[in-house]
DNA sequence: ATTATAGTATACCGATCGGTATATTGGCTT
DNA sequence: AAGCCAATATACCGATCGGTATACTATAAT
């Protein structure tokens, strides 16, 4: 693995275990053992590590997400997204911990508003997938914000209780969060 | 209000606001208008400023949620716990908002572990609430653990939705999150 | 062979971090 | 009035923070 590749792993790691804010740059050079400089060389900033793996991760969660909620039959663009998420969090565990806490931030954090550009591009694919589908479910409509953030936070339930280890992301899991969101939408 | 709980308010909004980690103790004394001594005198340390913050806000929570847990009739405690939530955020929103970014927070964190002694406080009442409604419903049991994740899951759900500003936490949707839910145990 | 450039290290910067030594104030007890 | 103690302030501590000035090295292009 390359330099560059290899503070990115490291950084990542330590954030994840220790949060952003309390780990310091000396501690990933030394983690990773290399010096500063070269870790200013690749990212200039503590901030440019932050948003150089989250560009690494995120973006191909979103290719993803955004194939998986093209709308096309509600039922199975839901079960498709789920699927999505689950296996990407099966093998990302500790980037999506990390982006989960920094979500979670406080709102004028530095980590906060670091992440929040991609929560917001992936908010958007779901709700556009809501306003279609409300052409074909009537009573859906002008619902589309909270249905995104409902099922997002159901996706994210099942992903939070997998990081504890009291689940397994599976099929059935997939069925089971798509169902019980499900039911709050056509009732 | 006097001198301790002015440093434990404006603490507490720092905190919310911006974060544990990225709030100095020069910061909180600058905005309180008292001298550091001060703040030590009466905390100790930053760790027991934060331990006082959560202390005087979870007890009175933990108390109401042990009176509405304390099993009877299934619907009618997960209506009650609902509403114990969601009257305790509208009235502690700076607070309910700076412990659930604890509670996200990277697992080995200060913060972390300051707020997990609370929530797994909490999680046992809603454990042993669902171990006992097991008695009266035969198919619940075994799932006692993943049943109060989900529950908390899904009152987290509204309270964040709530948080942002798109839902008020009334009635009906109290009767929404607890319909939301049961449907998952029940079938 | 020379030059340019990417990559790396040593040693340092001012600012801020959490925390404290020392002294002073003010009210309460005896 | 004397003594005590909680409460407060000024001024300081060493450690760490994010970041950089300078210089050396290795590789590649001319």
């Amino acid at each position: 693995m390359n330099n560059r590749d290899h503070i990115l792993k490291t950084a990542l790691d330590l954030f994840s275990r220790e949060g952003y804010e309390s780990v310091g740059i000396q501690k990933i050079v030394d983690e990773a053992g290399i010096s500063k400089p070269t870790l200013y060389h690749y990212f200039g900033s503590k901030r440019g590590l932050l948003d150089a793996i989250l560009a690494d991760n995120f973006e191909p969660l979103i290719e993803s997400v955004s194939v998986a909620a093209a709308y096309n039959d509600l039922p199975v663009n839901l079960k498709n997204i789920a699927k999505v998420f689950f296996s990407f969090v099966e093998e990302n565990k500790v980037f999506y911990r990390f982006q989960l806490s920094m979500f979670f931030s406080s709102p004028q954090s530095e980590t906060h508003q670091a992440v929040d550009v991609y929560n917001i591009k992936l908010h958007k694919l779901l709700e556009d997938m809501f306003v279609k589908a409300a052409g074909d479910h009537g009573n859906m409509r002008g619902r589309h914000m909270r249905y995104a953030f409902t099922f997002m936070g159901m996706i994210n339930n099942y992903i939070a209780l997998f990081l504890q280890g009291y689940i397994q992301l599976n099929e059935p899991m997939v069925e089971a969060a798509v169902h019980q969101f499900s039911h709050g939408i056509y009732s």
